[in-house]
DNA sequence: CTAAAGATGTCCT
DNA sequence: GGACATCTTTAGA
C-alpha cells in the first residue's frame, strides 16, 4: 500500500526549464507525457500522443509570426503556461508556451489517450467510443473541460492544469510530418506523434 | 469600418 | 470528398 498522499496523486508536474528549451524539441519530447486536469475532486488525465511545435519569427503558420498581439500575448509570455485560443467560432485549442521569456513558442497538444476520468470524457463528448474523445485539437479541449478561462494558467503549479511524466506508456516510434490544417509553413515537419497508435488524429 | 480566413469537427453523399 | 456551423481576430480600405 502506498501513502494516501501519494495514492492518486498524478505525481510532480514538469518543470519551468523542461518548457523553456527549443519549442521543437518540447513538442518531441511531450509526446509520453501525462496531461492532467483537475476540477474539484475529478480528475481527468490522459496520454499525449501527438504535438505540433509553432515558433514565431520564420514560422509563417505560428499566430506568433508577426509579433505579438492581444491574443498571442501569452506566446511570448513565460515558458509552461497554457496558451489557449478560439477558433472557427466555436472551438479551443491547447499550446503550453516554450523558449525563454520574450522568445514566442508553443506547441499544440493534438491527441490524448484517456487514462483517467474516462466517464467525464465520454459525458462532454457525448460518445461512448474512446478512440475519439480526444484525437484532435478541439476533442481534446472539450473532453478535459479546456477553455479560455485556462489561458495564461501556469502549468507548473500542478493545479487545475498540469502535464506530469507518463508513466507505463507503450514506447511506440515517433513520427513526424508537417502540421495539419494550416496552408503556409508546410515544408517543416513539426508534427510529432506516436506510429500506429489508434488515438492519434491521423496516421 | 468591413471582410475574410481560421493550428476544426460533424454530418452528409 | 464536401458542406457547413459560428465568431474572433486581423488585414486592408
Amino acid at each position: 500500500m502506498r501513502p494516501s498522499s501519494q495514492a492518486s496523486s498524478p505525481t510532480v508536474p514538469l518543470n519551468r526549464p523542461f518548457y523553456e528549451r527549443d519549442t521543437v524539441r518540447v513538442a518531441r519530447e511531450l509526446l509520453g507525457k501525462m496531461l492532467v486536469r483537475r476540477i474539484g475532486h475529478t480528475v481527468l488525465q490522459g496520454v499525449i500522443v501527438e504535438t505540433e511545435a509553432y515558433r514565431g519569427e520564420g514560422d509563417p503558420a505560428s499566430h506568433a509570426y508577426r509579433g505579438p498581439t492581444k491574443r498571442n500575448a501569452v506566446m511570448f509570455g513565460p515558458p509552461g503556461h497554457a496558451y489557449v485560443y478560439f477558433t472557427y467560432g466555436m472551438h479551443y485549442c491547447l499550446n503550453v508556451t516554450t523558449e525563454p521569456l520574450g522568445n514566442p513558442g508553443a506547441v499544440l497538444i493534438r491527441a490524448a489517450e484517456p487514462t483517467s476520468g474516462i466517464e467525464q470524457m465520454k459525458k462532454r463528448r457525448r460518445t461512448d467510443q474512446m478512440r475519439i474523445l480526444a484525437n484532435g485539437p478541439a476533442k481534446l479541449t472539450q473532453a478535459f473541460v479546456v477553455d479560455r478561462n485556462l489561458n495564461g494558467h501556469d502549468l507548473t503549479l500542478g493545479k487545475k492544469l498540469f502535464i506530469s511524466e507518463g508513466a507505463n506508456v507503450e514506447r511506440l516510434e515517433i513520427a513526424s510530418t508537417c502540421r495539419v490544417g494550416i496552408r503556409v509553413g508546410l515544408e517543416k515537419p513539426w508534427r510529432f506523434f506516436f506510429r500506429g497508435n489508434s488515438f492519434v488524429s491521423k496516421q
